[in-house]
DNA sequence: AACTATCGTTGAAGCGCTTCAATAATTTGC
DNA sequence: GCAAATTATTGAAGCGCTTCAACGATAGTT
């Protein structure tokens, strides 16, 4: 391996000479700058990566921690890693892909040796164990997932409680007066993952003033559960002429099934959906949908961990505005006067 | 930050027996490294990466690239890197997650720099572009995927060739004689990734020696471009009673579609499914599969190239042997006599 | 012309660890 | 009981870089 002492003595310089042309923290001559520039590109040189976290005490490194049980649709955890690792590059660093089989204590074990100099938390839960030892090891963080307390943590997720009133008022906007919520699965109700509770908490306030009854059931997103969901709803609610569905498993099963049992989208039912885009728009009805901006959410956290590399300290909570897209499956209601 | 020094004082031993108590590279006495792992605990001393790295040349890294354009399905991508990541903290690894933003040079970035002690590559094409800089690099590394020359390479996947001669054999042996693959997009094939071709060559061969009819359609995976590929199909060879699928997003819109054109599965058609489990399982009917094994070449190639840096040698080609199970969407052929 | 700033460059210290060679302590063989 | 072999421990060198303090050289100020 070609060292930076050997790229000196090609040049003619010091070694800290050629240091200084590689961070830029000093002034450099061209001249020089541009024959050190030149001996590195002869020589091949790529600085030791761990020379350079030891001398500087920073490895250029971001953990980024995905739950391994998780509540997130896998291609949206895919994209938020894709972004991150993007992003981060951007910035110079590279992303460390940790999951917590070993548990929490990664967090502990990767920020205490300094292999990263930041971490980003995703999928996180209300209750989440993984906070504390953010905290007392003390690194720049930032919070995909809202915790119950978020106070002193930088964190970052879609506004699901206006997602939720986004979606009752484009209903009742339509005219629709009673409504159904296919949600996620019970477990993920149960375990307070936060998401699914705030949006339903937004869809129910706001039906509530606006004047529209709401049934909330969870689904597992299997073509079965999906089939019983669906029955129980109607059966419950006949006049039900939405739904707003929050798991990316079950929308194709439930456009499946709604076809099947001679429910036409949007003439009988509408459908909003909670996705990704890409599931919105791969449906058959293409689908009114408020998109998770997972890139959104990747970019925005390697930014807020690498402004408090930088020793800013910007905002705790980062909420993004939801948009919905109208598409083919959402309308006024019909034929029901 | 607690330092090597500061846990060999305040144990009264020094530098070097903390070190040889943390790595066991030379004996020390149940009395001493007892204490020093006392000290190591009460400190709560965490050895610093950057420093380790330096000392002993070696990062404790393995960089795992994903390219950006995949032809691969997320949902297996996301499996694999899960995979790898624990099955390399199992040996007291972790995972770089290295996309192809910055171009195929990024494997000489990492591996030149000493950021990485070895690399995996995923997905990798026939011609991909990444291997000469893998070469070049010397560093151990290992391929998902098999490109046209796998010599002097460690490469592994699932054996597609098998994987179709195994579905030709299984519609065989269920009395088919016309069968049809719906396979991944035209621009896979064209693109030469090489698994698409490969199970198409195994399935076309052992399709000759049984005496089966076999066309072939691309299909993009969407609602529209399925129901075009399943047109054509049977308007082209109206005596087909069997369907290999190889394209996960195609699955869903598949099995409506043909339940939406009256085709009963099995009764008048068998589906045969190249995918990861999962998607068998959540489809309805359950399908027949050759599943994708995601967990078994992730840890696989882990397993190679921790061999590699201890500096054996492992087999350059693995390809892993394709299990079909079958589930409720294949049957006899009925009827045609 | 003498003085202070600024710029460009350098030597040397040191980051925290691993590991070699050497030494000290203990066990074994006879 | 003593030499030899084995086991346990240590000091010191050094991994390749960053960065501080200091330097000479050039430019600006009065």
């Amino acid at each position: 391996m070609v060292t930076l002492a050997e790229v000196a003595r090609h040049a003619g310089v010091s070694a800290s000479t050629v240091s200084y042309v590689l961070s830029g923290k000093r002034s450099i001559s061209d001249k020089t700058r541009k024959r050190v520039r030149r001996s590195i590109r002869e020589l091949g040189y790529h600085p030791n990566a761990g020379a350079r976290a030891l001398a500087s005490s920073r490895s250029s490194i971001i953990a980024l921690m995905v739950p391994l049980r998780s509540d997130m649709y896998v291609p949206v955890m895919m994209e938020i890693a894709i972004t991150v690792s993007t992003t981060a590059r951007e910035f110079g660093h590279d992303v460390l892909l940790l999951t917590d089989v070993e548990g929490p204590t990664a967090v502990r074990r990767v920020a205490g040796s300094g292999l990263a100099d930041a971490v980003i938390l995703m999928d996180v839960e209300l209750d989440d164990e993984r906070i504390p030892l953010l905290k007392e090891v003390g690194r720049p963080a930032a919070l995909i997932g809202l915790p119950a307390d978020a106070s002193g943590l930088t964190c970052i997720d879609l506004d699901f409680t206006a997602t939720g009133a986004l979606c009752a008022d484009h209903l009742a906007d339509l005219g629709h007066r009673e409504i159904a919520v296919v949600g996620e699965a019970a477990s993920v109700y149960q375990r307070h993952t936060g998401f699914a509770e705030r949006t339903l908490e937004g869809l129910r306030r706001r039906s509530d003033e606006r004047g529209i009854k709401v049934i909330h059931r969870p689904c597992e997103g299997t073509y079965e559960s999906t089939a019983g969901t669906l029955t129980r709803i109607f059966g419950e609610r006949p006049g039900t002429t939405a739904l707003v569905v929050q798991n990316e498993a079950a929308v194709g099963p439930l456009l499946s099934l709604l076809w099947q049992t001679g429910r036409a989208v949007p003439e009988d039912v509408s459908v909003v959906a909670i996705c990704p885009e890409q599931v919105a728009l791969q449906s058959s009805p293409q689908l009114t949908s408020v998109s998770i901006p997972a890139q959104e959410m990747g970019k925005r956290a390697v930014e807020l961990v690498m402004a408090k590399i930088d020793g800013e300290t910007p905002q705790e909570l980062t909420l993004l505005e939801p948009h919905l897209t109208q598409r083919a499956s959402s309308g006024p209601v019909l034929g029901t006067r």
